[in-house]
RNA sequence: CGGGGAGUGGCGCAGUCUGGUAGCGCACCCGGCUGGGGGCCGGGCGGUCGCAGGUUCAAAUCCUGUCUCCCCGACCA
């Protein structure tokens, strides 16, 4: 229970100057947060609230799974980074202590939970584990931005699951996926699960919880049941109109067209008539071209899956001297070894455009297969109108709210995680590791469902249940009432803010509506006069009265049935 | 890392080009009025102009260096 006139909110009338993100504008102005410095914030009391409350959900949920809280340090020695080759991360913080020992601040606890449990853990009678701690990361961000929704220095709640093999960790990750489906409806989300890059977490499988709206940083590609991250979507493409196919290439002049769209409208052909060439330099110094559509765009992480290995884009100088000049390569005539994108077709139906690999020229009439070999890929971004099991995607931005990993013997292998099978043999331990940020829940709460006014929290994870606003001048008989309702409503088991300051209503319903918690109760003149209290419903700004007998019953009621 | 922008009272800003007593709105403090949508009157407090050095009789303003923050992109374990 809580009086606004002692309690540390500081609201603000206008936005911070630099702020872009609806979440980092409101959540400032609401005084819920303040920054410190480039990626780092103070949650002030209300603010605290919100994430305690998101806090104990996801608490409750992990353990109903059978997870064991527990807490790791943040600071740590560098020795187990460097045996996991996370070292060379550049976002891990590097710091040495007075002796000189070389020490990190941990961006995730994966070398410390797979030592403990490397440690404590002989039998295969001790699996399966689930362990879990909400602690601190810090990750040195090139570009912390949006207020809390990217930081150098957050709270993640992540667990970790061991078990003795694949199928013991499947059965682990989809409860923890049940889980992270019930803690994010619990708080009131909108969410998707999409299919994630494992990128270098390494591993075998990775699913992302998404929230979508606008200052999301990521893009989901949706379409029927299908979801996924663009960076490793696939789906079908919209089919383009080829011109007639020819009996073999024909060269023509382009001078100067070094570009898809001055090509495609020189030769009177759709951007999707063209092969776009993407010549790159593998790991050993290998180079390959890859082929896409001339209006798509190659995907570099799926790439970089597709390949198995690094590669980079190949410098001019390489392209010159194995292709030709920049702006005019093709696959036609070169030994090099060509990468063929899903949506180019090779039915012989019609031809592409492609670069002749001399200057100020372009071949038409090309058809894959006939014209040049290839090895067949998806490694294409998708793009607005490609279709899913004959559903048309859309893609949206959304923000990364959790993120599970089946990590396998990823870290369990050098850090000596191992256990013995009933057949008295060592066996490394089959690892999960599962985070969620509860800020990014909060700011992504805010996105979602805000309006002119301000913040409309989800009620589950809202700073207060009911915010009380009384009016009249102090020693009145509204205040009073007021004083007695607001009793009542911690008797019925609301968390109540009190704004009983001695301010006209106008401020006290804009900070009411700025904080937004689900429901405003006023007391005042009125009230009196009818024997009824005002509640208005902070979604959609409906308001409705309750009698003053029995009033924080009847409250408590209509909380339950809100969002 | 590349590009763009900004540091002046708690917040939002003007002043810088053209050097000459540091200003405005809001907030805050005191007194009074008002009391259902940021109300009114009167009186006040508060700023080493990011930092350092330089030029000058004189620097928020000119010069040099430096730090910090924001936005776009790259990156994102």
């Amino acid at each position: 229970m809580t009086r606004l006139s002692g309690y540390f909110l500081p609201t603000e009338r206008e936005p911070p100057a630099d702020a872009e993100a609806l979440s980092h504008k409101l959540m400032v102005r609401a005084g819920l947060v303040r920054q410190v410095g480039a990626g780092l914030w103070s949650w002030l009391p209300a603010g605290w609230r919100v994430h305690q409350r998101i806090v104990q959900i996801v608490r409750e949920e992990m353990d109903a799974i059978g997870g064991q809280e527990m807490l790791m340090p943040v600071l740590q020695p560098a020795d187990p980074w460097r045996r996991t080759g996370r070292y060379a991360i550049d976002e891990l913080f590097k710091l040495k202590d007075r002796r000189g020992a070389e020490m990190v601040l941990a961006m995730t606890h994966e070398e410390i939970v797979t030592g403990h449990v490397a440690a404590a853990i002989q039998s295969y009678r001790q699996l399966p584990m689930v362990l879990y701690h909400f602690q601190v990361k810090e990750r040195d961000e090139p570009r912390p931005r949006a207020g809390v929704l990217r930081t150098r220095e957050f709270i993640m709640k992540d667990s970790y699951t061991f078990d003795r093999d694949r199928e013991g960790l499947d059965a682990a990750y989809d409860r923890h996926a049940e889980a992270y489906a019930r803690m994010l409806d619990r708080c009131g989300l909108e969410w998707y699960r999409v299919e994630a890059d494992v990128g270098m977490m390494g591993g075998h499988g990775s699913d992302e919880y998404m929230a979508p709206c606008a200052a999301g940083e990521n893009d989901v590609v949706l379409a029927g049941g299908y979801a996924a991250n663009i960076e490793v979507a696939s789906a079908d493409a919209q089919p383009v109109s080829l011109p007639a196919a020819l009996d073999a290439p024909e060269v023509v002049e382009t001078p100067g067209m070094t570009t898809v769209d001055a090509v495609a409208r020189e030769l009177g052909v759709p951007a999707g008539a063209l092969l776009k060439a993407y010549p790159i330099v593998l790991d050993g110094e290998e180079m390959k071209l890859v082929m896409v559509r001339g209006d798509h765009r190659v995907n570099e992480v799926k790439l970089q899956n597709m390949l198995g290995q690094p590669f980079r884009a190949a410098r001019p100088e390489e392209i010159g001297a194995r292709l030709g000049p920049a702006g005019f390569i093709g696959p036609v005539g070169t030994d090099l070894p060509i990468l063929l994108d899903a949506a180019v077709l090779d039915d012989g139906a019609g031809a592409y455009v492609t670069g002749a690999n001399r200057p100020d020229a372009h071949l038409r009439g090309v058809q894959p297969g006939r014209d040049f070999a290839f090895e067949r890929v998806d490694v294409r971004t998708v793009v607005p109108g490609d279709t899913v099991a004959g559903a048309t995607v859309r893609i949206e931005p959304a923000i990364e709210v959790g993120n599970i990993f089946k990590l396998g013997t990823r870290y369990s292998e050098p850090l000596g995680a191992t256990y013995l099978d009933e057949a008295g043999r060592g066996q490394p331990v089959w690892m999960g590791s599962y985070g969620f940020g509860p800020a990014r829940a909060a700011a992504a709460a805010v996105e979602q469902y805000a309006d002119q006014e301000g913040i409309s929290w989800p009620r589950a994870i809202a700073p207060f249940d009911v915010e009380l606003v009384v009016l009249g001048k102090p020693g009145s008989p509204e205040r009073e009432l007021a004083d007695r309702v607001y009793a009542e409503l911690g008797e019925a088991g609301l968390q109540t803010l009190y704004d009983e300051r001695d301010a006209g209503p106008g401020e006290k319903f804009t900070d009411a509506e700025l904080l937004g918690c689900p429901l405003r109760l006023t007391i005042g003149r009125r009230t009196l006069a009818a024997e009824e209290i005002e509640v208005q419903v902070r979604r959609g700004r409906e308001s409705r009265s309750v009698p003053v007998k029995g009033a924080a019953d009847a409250v408590a009621r209509l909380w339950r049935e809100l969002p």
